[in-house]
DNA sequence: CGCATTTGACCAGCGC
DNA sequence: GCGCTGGTCAAATGCG
């Protein structure tokens, strides 16, 4: 569709354009004429062949973001056919039939703001029966007591009936939860929900950079607004708001490493204003990562407890809430694969609720292990995932032609060059969406693919525009269109950078 | 003087 | 229920 209306409208262009020289031949002589005729049509004739091999191009896009729909197509069904069988209990039969298809995918993202959660006083006691139950299914009871309309008083004490793991208790649990999914989804009812989703989930995105300096600049304007020691680290951990806007409810904390020179960004939110130039490549670096949080976890359906994407670093933990999915992005030149691998994965074993995942940008001799993506989407780079334990690590520069040399480069360059990484690479995006996608449970690469792209798009329109991204997700086909845009201008931006 | 930062107090969530 | 911890608030302080 885009592809047709770009020639359609270069065809207009050529026509004014002939019409043009035209009226200007009145005023030349003929042989004048014929030679500029003969110029422009050369110019013409050579930006239709950009047109037509980047027609191809997009045409070649496409192909490999149908393929990974397919892909996850088909691990979505296989995953809707085992789960019955897996389930010991009827209810959850009954939860998965009744959640097939597109409904499914609006059922999976609960999440409430802290508000929600100190009115709906069943969130903690389903929290831990979910915890303590069934770590593999049982999750989405959680989920959709999240969504759901408040319970009243005489609903939440029915749910501190003792946990008995009777099926009959199980299938009122579910009957209990399940209900409003029953409800006519209007439209309304789904616009709300996803302002709602947008409103109280405050995804979190972690990006660990060296940096020599007591501060890191990253372009935006933040205000200091506490510092606290936590524990395990002696260097404090400053808590700043985004002062670019008042009402902007960006957070960002600041935790330095306490064994080397690198600092931990944690940003939380999404910017409700435009930025500074100098901040885009910071904030579309964590807002990409953001997006693929949000429409991950938006997409599953169950298992892992869709929560999340947790960060966990040595000598300075940061808390993660279940309401706050977060998800890190490795900048350093010298990282510590291994040990962070191992030492997540032992934090992991302690807390099986939490998953976690660690992108990896470091070059590629830091991480000696690939073990190939198995999810059917696209191998790329070296990534370190145990899908049982939900623990990733990517190593985006493995392969040979697309190595981006991250050591040479300062925090800045770095962070541009992840961003870059991650927003204009399809196989990024596909990777990353197969590792947001395997540790969130289940969902769709494919929307990550193009919120990513959509968020590059809204970058790429006018800085003057909101630069949220998030708000993509109210519109699946603007973000179908988005994609294209994104695509469409994709290469000219490859020279850039 | 205005604005940003510091810092102790307070609150909520969570685990025991 | 209590204590620990992370996160936030707001008065005090510092700085240009």
């Amino acid at each position: 569709m885009e592809i047709g209306l770009r020639k359609a409208d270069l065809g207009e262009m050529v026509k004014e354009e002939n019409k043009a020289a035209e009226s200007d031949g009145d005023e030349r002589g003929s042989a004048e004429k014929i030679v500029l005729q003969d110029y422009r049509l050369e110019r013409k004739k050579a930006e239709m062949g950009k047109v037509i091999e980047e027609n191809q191009r997009l045409k070649m896009y496409l192909e490999l973001i149908l393929k990974d729909y397919r892909a996850l197509q088909m691990q979505y069904k296989d995953f809707v056919q085992q789960e019955p069988k897996k389930s010991t209990s009827a209810s959850a039969v009954n939860i998965h039939q009744n959640t097939e298809g597109s409904e499914l995918m609006s059922l999976s993202l609960g999440i409430s703001s802290s508000s929600d959660r100190k009115n709906d006083k069943t969130y903690s006691i389903t929290k831990r029966k979910v915890d303590g139950e069934d770590k593999a299914g049982l999750a989405l009871g959680l989920i959709c007591k999240f969504k759901g309309p408040k319970t009243t008083p005489a609903e939440s004490s029915t749910n501190n009936l003792s946990s008995e793991n009777s099926i009959e208790e199980v299938k009122k649990e579910a009957m209990k939860i399940w209900p409003q999914n029953k409800f006519p989804n209007t439209v309304k009812n789904r616009e709300h929900e996803v302002s709602l989703q947008n409103l109280t989930k405050r995804p979190r995105v972690s990006v660990r950079v060296r940096c020599d300096t007591p501060t890191m600049d990253d372009g935006c304007r933040w205000r200091k607004y506490g510092q606290k020691i936590s524990k395990g680290n002696p260097r404090p951990r400053a808590y700043y708001r985004c002062a670019v806007a008042p009402s902007c409810p960006v957070r960002k904390q600041v935790q330095r490493c306490v064994d080397n020179m690198s600092i931990l960004l944690t940003y939380e939110g999404i910017h409700n204003h435009p930025l500074p130039v100098s901040a885009t490549a910071m904030a579309s670096t964590t807002s990409a990562a953001a997006s693929m949080l949000i429409s991950g976890s938006k997409t599953s359906i169950s298992g892992t407890n869709f929560n999340g994407l947790n960060f966990y670093y040595p000598n300075s933990p940061i808390s993660s809430s279940p309401l706050c999915p977060s998800i890190t992005l490795d900048l350093t030149p010298t990282s510590f694969p291994s040990s962070s691998l191992s030492h997540l994965s032992r934090l992991h074993n302690f807390t099986q609720t939490h998953s976690t995942t660690n992108f990896n940008f470091t070059s590629l001799d830091t991480n000696a292990f690939p073990i190939s993506w198995t999810n059917g989407i696209h191998n790329y780079g070296n990534q370190h995932c145990s899908n049982k334990n939900q623990i990733c690590s990517f190593n985006f520069g493995a392969q040979p032609q697309e190595t981006l040399h991250w050591q040479s480069l300062s925090s800045q360059d770095t962070i541009a060059a992840a961003t870059k990484a991650i927003t204009l690479n399809p196989r990024f995006q596909s990777a990353l969406s197969a590792a947001l996608t395997s540790v969130i449970g289940s969902g769709s690469a494919q929307q990550g693919n193009q919120t990513l792209a959509d968020n590059k798009s809204s970058q790429n329109t006018k800085s003057s525009e909101p630069f949220p991204v998030l708000s993509s997700f109210l519109s699946a086909a603007n973000a179908n269109k988005c994609a294209l845009n994104f695509l469409d201008k994709s290469h000219d931006r490859d020279h850039l950078i």
